[in-house]
This record gives C-alpha cells, structure tokens and sequence, in this order.
DNA sequence: CTTTGCATGTAAACCGTTACATGATTTT
DNA sequence: AAAATCATGTAACGGTTTACATGCAAAG
C-alpha cells in the first residue's frame, strides 16, 4: 500500500516534475486546497520509494549545486495506475473549526454570530481569488488539473454564497427581535 | 490557548453532555462530518481541562457503574466563549484523495474515470443519507447544530450534483472521441 | 446466558507541520 | 552586497486513529 504521500510523488513524477523541490513547488500552487505535502514528508518519502524501486534517481546537477532528479519505474508506473484503479474512495477529510463554532454559537449575541460567518467566508474569499488567478494558465493545460480546479471554483463559490444567506437569516431573526 | 479537542469538550459541556461517553456519542452523529474526536483525545483532555479549572469532575454512578459528569466552571465557560468570539478562523482542513486521483487521472481511460467520479459520489450519498435522517429532530431543536446540518446537507447535495456534472462531461468527450 | 450498550481509560503507531540547518546561484 | 530563489534534508513536536483492556448493566 502507499502512503498518502507517496501518491502525490507518484503522480507528479508522471506529470514531469523530477525533483522534491518542484513537486513542493507544484504542490503548493495547485493540489494545497485539498491535498498537502511537507518537505519533511517529501524528502524523506521520496528515498523510501526509492529504496522500494517504484521509483529511480539521479544525480542532476546543473552546476555546484547539489540535485536529484527522479523518474518512474515500471513498478511505480504499475503502483500509480493500480492506486487510480483501485476500488477505494480513499482518505476524506473535512475539518472546519467555523463549523464548530456555529454548532456552539447559541449563547452568542448576533453580532458576534456574523463576525464568526464574516471569518469563514473571508478565507474562503482568498482561496477563491487564488484559484481565479491561475485559473487561465490551467484551463490551456485543461485535463485533471482543470477538471480539479473548477471543482474548487465551484466548492469555494458555493460555501460563499452559504455564508451569505446564512448572514441574511442573522439579519431576518434580529428584525424579528426588534419587532 | 485550547486544543482542538478542548473546544469541543466546553461546547459539548454547555450543551449538557455531562461524560466523556455522552460527547462522544454526540460528536459521532452530529458534529463528526466537520469535527471528529475519539476517545484517544477525549479522556485525556478532559482530565487535562480538570486540571486547568476549566470543568468540573464529580462522581455520579447511578449503580456499580463508575461515571464521571463534569460542569463548565466560570473559566471554562469564559475559555468557550473567548474562543468563539476570536477573531481567528482556526483550522480549516479539506483532504480528499479523489480530487487527487482526478488530478492525476489523465493517463486513464474514460471507464475508469468514471469510476473515480462513482466512488467519491458514493460517499457522499452515504453522509448525506445520514444527515437527511436526522433531520426532522435537529430541526425541531434548531440553533447552532441546525445551522450546520442544513451547511452540511447543502455542501455534500452540491458536490452529488458536481461530480454528476463531471461525468456527463464524460460522455460527451467519449462521443467527441467516436465521431 | 449471551449480546448489546454504558463507561473509562491507555499504548503504539501514524501522519503531518514547523523550525531549523546548510549551502549554492541568481537577481536586484 | 544583499536578498530571493534553488535545493536538500533532519529533529522535535503535536494531533489523531486504532487497538486493546476492563468491567458493569440491561435486554433478548
């Protein structure tokens, strides 16, 4: 089995990212919205997959400055589509403390209420304008990349648009109040 | 500061889970889609808490069965509401390993995409079964946790209807293919 | 009398982040 | 000359899950 890492490695190495530093570098402008990974998970993955054979590296260095370079073996390409295929869902994993605090949010007054929805939908507000900004350069690639984009376009959009209306009953209960 | 565990224990407190055992319970039907907490987190904590003055243990074994319930103290409900009326949105964690697999997927035939679309639609049916069945007694009961079961039935209704999209793009790419 | 539910807890393993350390190269 | 970027790695820490251990009480 891999691990969750180890997954990432393997799909990025096939997208033709052949050092640690430029799966790191790709993994923070696309995948970080639903799937992270460290240097201090990277690096130290990337020698086990090494050592397990799914993966080959070598040394490609450009000048002084020390660099590996990887690529699939026949085993890794074999392990990375046996991973797609395979009949498992995989780690879902959704934890939202805005959540939490609206379950608990009943002895609060109504603006402290909007204050807690206003903070939600503020980072998702700056998740969006991130995606919105790569969102030309990845549509001319089109392909999973894109398909995973306009996924989270349309998550971030909606979760927004939730907020929002949420935010409105805020205002139609304290009107009721008042009357 | 709290732990993420902390903030759950106060809330459940204040919403008259008096043991370890009654939070959990509670925290398996409603708040485990956005805030999970097992008893590896849960006893310790509440120990912890104890400690701090934040909770009140006392003993409360209504037969030979040993119970503990335990009562927000003065601090802790001044922790609990501190904490909701921060101006930090605290964690907000989204991990899906179809995302992934969708990211990746391009080397993959149109059948077996359609599989990944299948499998990450299949799970969130099955959260959304759940929520709608518990629906009719949380709404009865409204506030907070209502709030956040109708954000719950929304955000997986839409992502049902996402990934269906997704796979219509499916089928049309296929005919595009055979034309 | 056996299973399910109530109830509390611990230990090990796993996963992941953060901070740190090092040093070369390119850009300003 | 300084700052940013390329590039690799480790150590410590923290949070979470899983599996295990224990035992009483109620229901079938």
């Amino acid at each position: 089995m891999l691990t969750p890492t180890a997954k990432v490695i393997l799909g990025m190495v096939r997208l033709g990212r052949r050092t640690g530093y430029e799966m790191k570098q790709l993994v923070d402008v696309s995948t970080r919205f639903f799937w992270t990974a460290s240097y201090g998970q990277l690096y130290p993955e990337l020698r086990r997959l090494e050592d397990d054979g799914l993966i080959a590296g070598e040394e490609a260095s450009t000048s002084g400055r020390r660099r590996r370079a990887f690529a699939l073996t026949d085993a890794g390409a074999d392990a990375l589509d046996e991973w797609l295929r395979s009949e498992d869902a995989g780690v879902y994993e959704y934890r939202d403390e805005g959540m939490l605090k609206i379950f608990f949010w009943d002895g609060l007054a109504v603006e402290d209420r909007r204050r807690i929805l206003q903070l939600s939908r503020g980072r998702h507000e700056e998740v969006l304008r991130h995606l919105e900004a790569i969102e030309p350069a990845v549509r001319r690639r089109g392909g999973g990349p894109y398909a995973v984009l306009r996924s989270g376009l349309a998550l971030h959009r909606f979760s927004i648009d939730w907020l929002n209306e949420l935010e409105a009953e805020l205002d139609r209960d304290r009107e009721r109040e008042v009357t």
